[in-house]
Parts: C-alpha cells; structure tokens; sequence
RNA sequence: GGGGUCGUGGUGGAAUCGGCAGACACGAUCGCCUUAAAAGCGAUUGCCCGAAAGGCGUGUGGGUUCAAGUCCCACCGACCCCA
C-alpha cells in the first residue's frame, strides 16, 4: 500500500468533521489557550501566502492543545471593502453575492488545510448579525463622546469618490489601485483615537516583537515641547508649538500652513495674488511630498509681521507647505540656524539666520553657517539664558527647555505642552460596501443615532450600481428616508465604515458568532479572553494592530466586559488588567516571495529597424550555445518582457525584440499554438502577483503533493518569521520525510524479540532528545527546526532498524513518540498512521510525549581540548566527568602535549557540560 | 534625513546564557542498480595546503574576552517603516 494524500485526506477531514473533533466549548477545569490569526479577506482564492501564515498557525495551536490546554482556533472574514464593490461596478455582480460566493470557495480551500478551525465559531463581517455589533459599538462611541463628526482634510480619490486614510495612501496615490488622490475639505466621522494615545505607548503587558512596538511608537509620535504665544502686528495671537523653545531666541521668521485661518488676515494686498496660487498650487499636492526633507523649499512672503516674545524682535510671516494644517497649531516659529528644513528655507529665500546653541569654545555666523546645527551646546545670544547647557535631551530634561518652559510660564506667554503625531481615526467612507453609520440627520439639522430595536440598519440589496462608483446609498430613496425619534421625516447618513472597524473586534463575534444579546457572550469571554497568541502578517502592525488596541481599551471603558468579568471573578480568576489588550503575544511571519527563474532562451527572426527587431517568426530554444552561423537576428535569455515588447539579453548586451501581429511564436514545452503571452521572461524575486506570473497556487500544490507536505514544507523551508522566495525544488525533502515515516510504520517491527539492549536504550534515548527538540522548536515558533528534529529521528530510525537489532518494544514507542510529534505538522498522515499502528482514535486527543532529561541524557561525550580558544581533539569520556579529570585528560591528550612541548600552560579552564554541549577544557599557551 | 531589521557554504537555513560554525534539507559530483531514464541506495561536498600536522573562514575594519556568528565601536550593503 502506498501513501496517497488524496485518499487519506479527505478520508481524515470528513471524520473529524463528523466526530466534532475540533469543537472547542468552554471547561473551566481546564487551562485555556485562545489562538488567533489574522482573517482573510475573501478575495475569491486562497493564497500560498494564506497557507504559509495559518498553517504554521495551526501547528502551534494543535501542539498548544496536546500540551493539554483547552485551545479556541477560530476563522472567518473580513468581508466588506471595496473589491466587491468594484465588482459590482464593472462585472455587474451585487457586492454579496460576490462575496458570499468567494467565501463558499475559500472555505473548501480552507478545509484542504486540515486545520482545526472550529467552524460553529465562524464570524462573516458584512452579515447583518455581526454589523449590527459593529453598529451597537459606533453608537456606544457616539454617546460616549469618542465618535464625532467634523471637518477635516481628507485624501480625496477622484477615481474611487470616496476618502482614504492617511494609511490606505502611499506616495500620493491609492496604495491599492495606484490611483492619484487629492486634498479636500470634507465633514466626515471621526473616532477619538487620541484618547488612549498615552496607554497605546505602554507595551507592558505584550510580547510583541520589538519592531512593532518601535513602529507604534514612532506612529503615535509623541514629542514634548511648549505652546508658545507670538502676537502679529495687526494683534491676533499666533500661537506656536515647539519641541526646542530654548531656540526661541534664534526665531527669526514664521512660517505658517497655507491653509491656516490667520493667512487671509495678515496678507497684505500686494501679496494676495501670491499667496492665493500658492495655496492653490499646496492643495494639489499630498503630504509626503509637502514634508520631504530632500525636496526643494517653496513658500510666499504675506507681508506680515509678528513680534517675538521673548526679545520683541519683528520677524516676517511666511506661508510654506512643508508646514502642515494638521500638525501641531498649524503654524512653526523659524529657527533656521538650528533646524534643517528652516535652514534650507531661510538659505532660498534670503531669511536672517541667528545661532542660539553652540559648542563650547565655538562660535558660529549665521550669514556663512554651511547648515543646521542640531547638536548639543550652551545657550547664546540669549539674553538672560546665555550660557545654560543645552544637552540634545526632549524636553524637560534637557535643562535649557527646563528653565525656558519655567520662564514662559512665569511670563504667561508660553506653557509647556505633549503633542502627538498621531490624529483622531477616520472611519467615513463614502461607500456602499460597508457597515452603515447608524445615525440620523434631522430636519433641524441636528443628529441622532438610531434607536437600539432599529439596528442593525441594514444595507438595502435592491440597488443600482452607478458606473461612475458613486455609492448607491446616496440616491436609493428607501434608505435615505428615515424618521427621526420624534417621528419626522429624517435623512439617514449614507457614509459607511472603514473595514478596518470591523475588523478590530472580530476576535470578540467568534466567541459566539450567533449570540443575538450582546456582540459576545460574556461566558465565553469570561473563559477565553484575552487571546494568547496572534500571529499575521507584519504590514498590519500600525493600523490594524493599533486600531483593535484601541478598541479594547475603549471597550472596557464602556463596560462592555463587565459581566464577563464578573464570571471570571466567580471562578477565581484574576482580572486586574486582563481587558487592557487584546493580544497578550504576537509573532508575524514573512512574506513567501516569487521563485527567481530564468527566463526563455530565444532566437528571432525578421526585420532590422536600426538596432530594433520586428520578428516574425520566435523560438524557444535549449542551450545558449546553439546560435546558427551567418545568423541574422536576435538571440539569447528573455529578460524582459512588456506585452509583445521583449528585452533580449544577446551576449551580454541587451537587445529589443517586437513581436509582430502574426508572428510565428513556437514554444515546444507549450502544445497546440502559442502566443507571445506564453513566452517566459527572467523574473526577479519579488512580490507575487498575478500579472507577474510567478504566483504560487496552493490548490495545485495540494493535488500534487497532499496537503501535509504542503504544510510541513512550508514550515521547513523558511525561517517563519522571514519567509523568503518560493523554491519549488526545495519539496521533495519533506516529501521523501514523510514517505519514510509512512514505509517504516507499514513495515512493522523489523523483530519481534526483545534484540540488543544498548541499541534500544540509545533509540529511546534519541526519542527523548527530538521531544524535547520539538517542543522547545514550537515554543519559539521555530517551524523548521522542529522537522529538522524530526528528519533526525527518521534517519536515526532507519539505521537502527537496518541492524535487525531494534526490540519490538523499542520500535513501538519510537513509532507511537513520532506520530504524536508530527501530529500538529501533518495532521492527516499522523492520524493515518496512528489507526494503523492499531492505536485508539484521534491522535490529536493525545497528549504531547513527555520528556525524561534523563533518558535523554549521554552516558558518553566528547570532551573538546581547546587550546587558546581552538578546537584541536575530541576524546570519548564519561558525561560525568568531574573538572579535575577533565583537566587532567585534557592535558595528557596528544594535541596538548604537542603544543606545549614541555612548557607549563599559562592558565587552564574547564567549561562544564551544559545543556546540549559537550564539556570543554581551553588550555591557554 | 531619522528609526528599525538583517548580512553565515552553490541554495534555503541551524547554532537555547559568549563555549566544537555550517545541524536539517535542496543542489552538485562520484559510485551501485538499470538496456536506458526516472526513482532508490551508498559516498563526498566551506576554502587553502597536505602524507600527516596545520592555516583561513559567519559583509569590512577595529575592540573586549581564556573563548565572539553572538557583546562594543566605525564603516559598507540589502530590505522595511517613518519623514
């Protein structure tokens, strides 16, 4: 009989099924591990990069559970956003159907895995019981104060009508279609994400990597500084933040946003023009580009002053765009001899540069400074100041903006002041694919949310789709028209969420997806909560990641866990803290890039213009040294290929070939006719990506090899949490592993008797080592050095089995202890195996084998005789080995006595055998 | 410009607290088997020299240490995030 994944696996994943395997309910008798990874957006196939996150995922959650928790392994999908509307747009297919149908066909693929995802707990984003949750919480926002409406600069896509977030756009365009995206003025929703800025920068609680804790940080961007009060001549207060108010002395211009309030009123007439097309012009372009460093400074005099506090002295105003609205109060005092981007401006535009911070024993001009100085000093030129360190610090540490703030506040022009980069959350979308915004605009113009028995207000089906992408929620009369608490005629607001909303609480709907009372069951909650492990993909580390913080936090503080908590009280659990975070640990794997290939050897024939090729006639052939003599034309390796445009690489030199309509294309790898479409080019490791070609599909992956060697190459051939470029060669390892295990099992015990006893205690001794391998590879999330552990043991198998010598014993523990340790990676063929070796089902209700160190233990070892740091011999000795005898055996070796040749070593160290290595003695000459 | 991550054989990667660098696998070479090929099996596989002994090796250059892939400093390069 032989191994056939097909048979096996769905053999296997109808049974579990059936036997509720993967049913994970609630036992508070037993210790608790709720798993999670990140849900999929149902984009209609499941990609290798799905694969790679989830079934390593699932290994570590099946370890998890023979380990003895009680482990919750929950899936479902984020299934709002604009591709399905898209859709519907251009292929006339309504949103849901589109995406209930994607989801049906990604669930199949989703059970090839052989994961345990507990189905009954699945939560599908866009059904009306799960919205009506996300609604019930923007509602709670709303009455709480941390939802608001108000106006806003928003990054305005022309080709998709709708708003972005500052997130969703990359380099001035959409990050998902490439699409460019203006600034506009809108009135839009608003979550206040700043309230929990402060308790987003505490990381205590998490294990998280280090990187995005970084990332988080640097987004939230707090910075310590002072609000500071300038006055302009015509008398409005300009009011400033700085994080260096011991510059202030050094300010010798303004510069304000083109759009702040005050510009209209400081211009004087003879710069209006001038400023009115800089403004205009500001407005085209995005933020990126407005606050790069490396760009050229723009800016336009208004022809106002203002007046420094500090020494009273008269400065200009400026309008810059690298000066933005949004940040800080919009407008920045000019210190050009200590800021780069003031520097540059003053430089362009002729502007007094005054030092204020120097070295000591330096002394700095600032008509002939060659730029910015931003490092530590003394205080000059400043009056009462003078000569106070300056010592790089933020803030209050650094003793001159301690003793300025001190001052300014003395003053009452001036008051110390935390400012975050970070801005509150936009949640508007002027989209139909959405949750609706649960919320009515009276005829008065005031609003209020609809009532509690209306929700979830549901998105009407009977729409029409407007070529242009409007969303049709703006002009279907039935749901525009509501009726207000009063019983009015109302307009019911026709912006819908961000996605990202309903993603940040879906760890809370699989708890109880069917749950019609609250959006989760606080018995559940109160035993599965917090989730324990997360893991996903890296690039979800500041918005996803930040915005389900955010959500818990604000959570907690409406009370929506307290009858969750209450239950944990009841059973002796310890609440304090545990509904801060939503993730206790989080781990990101890579990215499984696209295999490098080489691209089509060629040769092409035709016409010559100039040095271009217009061929008619192109084919692939093998070998780069069968170039025809007298040969006119073009050959060599496709390296680049653009629709019927190739890049030839002929020789070294690169030559373009364009394939004429009719050409004759023979491609003899390709039957029946081929097209310049099929013709490979040479194709760099990058991104995966259908127009690239060199996307990996999983389905075909699993029809040829089985889903188990999917999973288990997939976890042996990257380091997780890098990833890294597909190599399909790479496969047949863990092909040839599991075929091996399958023929040792089948071939049964290769003795019946009792065989050699030192064999067997070495076997077993082996067994005991690859336990603890495995167990420590999984703890880590170390995938592939858990199979690693487990090639050793097939190969040490295999050896011992060849001497006929193995006790029937021996084998059947070794046996048995391998099954259970490939059980979380190759969940079918374990399972398989563990029928056949007569054992009881399932193999995934046992628990992981148990390690014995001592078993594990060497008699022998090899003691290393280093001398000065170098290994020169090993000698078989006693893993007992005391120092003295090591030492002593040590220096007695043949390489010490060459070395030495009669001298005394200078020193001479014993390193005791430690966990895994050998003992080591280091004799210094 | 700032912040971060990372540089290890032909390739993917291992190396738990500073303690034998290259585990495991792919690929390659040679051999066995075969009419042949595939598969399978066996051997070799960081570099140099060699009979042995040895020398050199984790991006480069320094440093700390009995001992450095691992710690410190500087530099080079790649990627990511932010500006």
């Amino acid at each position: 009989m032989t191994y056939d994944p097909k048979q096996i696996e769905s053999k296997w994943q109808q049974k579990w099924e059936e036997t509720q395997l993967y049913r994970s309910v609630v036992d508070w008798s037993k210790p608790k591990h709720y798993a999670l990874t990140m849900l999929p957006y149902p984009s209609g196939d499941l990609h290798i990069g799905h694969w790679f996150a989830m079934t390593p995922s699932d290994a570590r959650a099946r370890y998890m559970r023979m380990k003895g928790y009680n482990v919750l392994f929950p899936m479902g999908f984020d299934a709002f956003g604009l591709p399905a509307e898209n859709a519907a747009v251009q292929r006339n297919i309504h949103p849901y159907k589109w995406t209930i149908s994607n989801i049906q066909r990604m669930r199949g693929q989703l059970r090839s895995m052989g994961a345990m995802f507990d189905w009954q707990r699945e939560a599908v984003s866009c059904d009306p019981s799960y919205y009506k949750w996300t609604e019930w919480f923007f509602k709670r926002f709303y009455e709480a104060g941390l939802a608001y409406r108000g106006e806003a600069m928003v990054n305005w896509s022309p080709t998709l009508q709708t708003v972005l977030a500052n997130e969703q756009v990359i380099d001035g365009k959409d990050e998902r279609t490439g699409q460019p995206v203006i600034q506009k003025m809108m009135t839009q929703w608003f979550f206040r994400y700043t309230r929990y800025t402060d308790e987003m920068l505490n990381f205590d609680k998490l294990d998280w990597p280090e990187p995005v804790k970084i990332m988080q940080t640097n987004w939230i961007g707090r910075s310590e500084g002072a609000h500071v009060t300038f006055k302009t001549e015509s008398g409005d207060d300009l009011l400033i933040y700085t994080t260096r108010p011991d510059t202030l002395w050094g300010a010798t211009f303004m510069v304000l946003a083109p759009e702040h309030g005050l510009v209209s009123k400081i211009t004087t007439p003879d710069q209006r023009d001038a400023v009115k097309a800089y403004q205009d012009q500001a407005a085209r372009s995005t933020e990126i580009e407005r606050v790069s460093e490396d760009r050229e400074k723009t800016g336009v005099f208004t022809g106002g002053y203002a007046i420094n506090p500090v020494n009273g002295a008269r400065i200009p105003i400026w309008i810059a765009d690298y000066v933005m609205v949004t940040y800080g109060t919009g407008a920045i005092m000019a210190v050009p001899a200590h800021d780069v981007r003031d520097f540059a401006f003053a430089r362009k535009f002729g502007l007094k540069i005054v030092p204020v911070i120097q070295p000591q024993g330096e002394s700095f001009n600032g008509d002939t400074m060659p730029e910015a100085y931003v490092g530590d000093g003394v205080m000059v030129n400043s009056d009462q100041f003078n000569g106070t360190p300056s010592n790089g610090m933020k803030g209050r540490k650094n003793p001159a903006i301690d003793a300025v703030i001190t001052w300014l506040e003395g003053k009452g022009i001036g008051k110390e002041a935390v400012n975050y980069r970070l801005r509150d959350w936009l949640i508007s979308r002027q989209r139909y694919w959405g949750c609706p915004i649960p919320m009515i605009h009276r005829a008065d113009g005031t609003l209020e949310p609809e009532a509690d028995v209306n929700l979830p207000v549901v998105l009407p089906e009977n729409v029409d789709f407007d070529p242009s992408g409007r969303s049709p929620l703006t002009y279907y009369d039935p749901f525009l028209q509501a009726v207000d608490s009063d019983g009015k005629p109302a307009r019911r607001e026709t912006d819908t969420m961000d996605t990202f909303m309903c993603s940040s609480w879906y760890q809370y709907r699989y708890l109880s997806p069917n749950y019609s009372q609250a959006p989760f069951d606080p018995e559940e909650a109160a035993y599965w909560l917090p989730v324990d492990v997360y893991t996903g993909g890296a690039e979800h580390a500041t918005m996803h990641l930040l915005y389900t913080r955010w959500f818990t936090k604000a959570m907690r503080d409406l009370g929506v866990f307290d009858d969750a908590e209450a239950i944990m009280r009841q059973h002796g659990r310890d609440v304090n803290g545990v509904f801060d975070e939503p993730m206790l640990l989080l781990r990101n794997q890579g990215q499984v890039l696209g295999a490098e290939r080489p691209g089509d050897y060629i040769i092409a024939t035709g016409k010559f213009v100039g040095e271009k090729l217009f061929a008619n006639h192109v084919e692939v052939v093998g070998g780069s040294n069968d170039v025809p003599k007298g040969f006119d034309g073009v050959c060599g390796e496709i390296v680049k290929r653009t629709e019927n445009i190739i890049t030839v690489d002929m020789a070294g030199v690169k030559r373009t070939v364009e394939v004429v309509d009719g050409a004759k294309v023979i491609i003899p790898a390709i039957e029946g006719e081929n097209t310049v479409n099929q013709l490979k080019h040479h194709l760099e490791i990058q991104r995966m990506s259908k127009s690239k070609g060199n996307v990996v599909n999983p389905d075909e992956l699993v029809n040829a090899y089985g889903a188990d060697s999917v999973r288990a190459y997939l976890m042996f051939a990257f380091d997780w949490e890098k990833g890294g470029p597909w190599d399909p060669n790479g496969m047949k390892g863990v092909v040839n592993w599991i075929n091996d295990v399958w023929d040792m099992v089948l071939a049964g015990a290769p003795i019946s008797g009792e065989g050699d006893s030192a064999l067997n205690r070495d076997i077993e001794r082996k067994v005991h080592q690859a336990i603890d391998k495995v167990a420590y590879s999984f703890e880590r999330f170390s995938f592939n050095t858990a199979i690693a552990a487990l090639m050793i043991l097939r190969n040490t198998l295999r050896e011992a089995i060849k001497t006929k010598q193995i006790g029937k014993a021996t084998w059947d523990f070794a046996m048995k202890t391998n099954l259970l340790l490939m059980a979380p990676i190759t969940p079918h063929v374990a399972e398989e195996l563990w029928e056949k070796l007569g054992q009881p089902y399932s193999v995934h209700n046992q628990l992981f084998p148990a390690y014995d160190p001592e078993i594990a233990a060497e008699d022998e070892v090899d003691l290393v005789v280093m001398i000065n740091g170098k290994p020169r011999e090993n000698i078989k000795v006693s893993a007992e080995i005391g120092e003295q005898e090591a030492i002593d055996t040590a220096l007695a070796s043949a390489s010490v006595q060459r070395a030495l040749n009669g001298a005394q070593p200078k020193k001479v160290l014993f390193i005791a055998s430690r966990k895994g290595q050998e003992p080591k003695v280091n004799i210094v000459i």
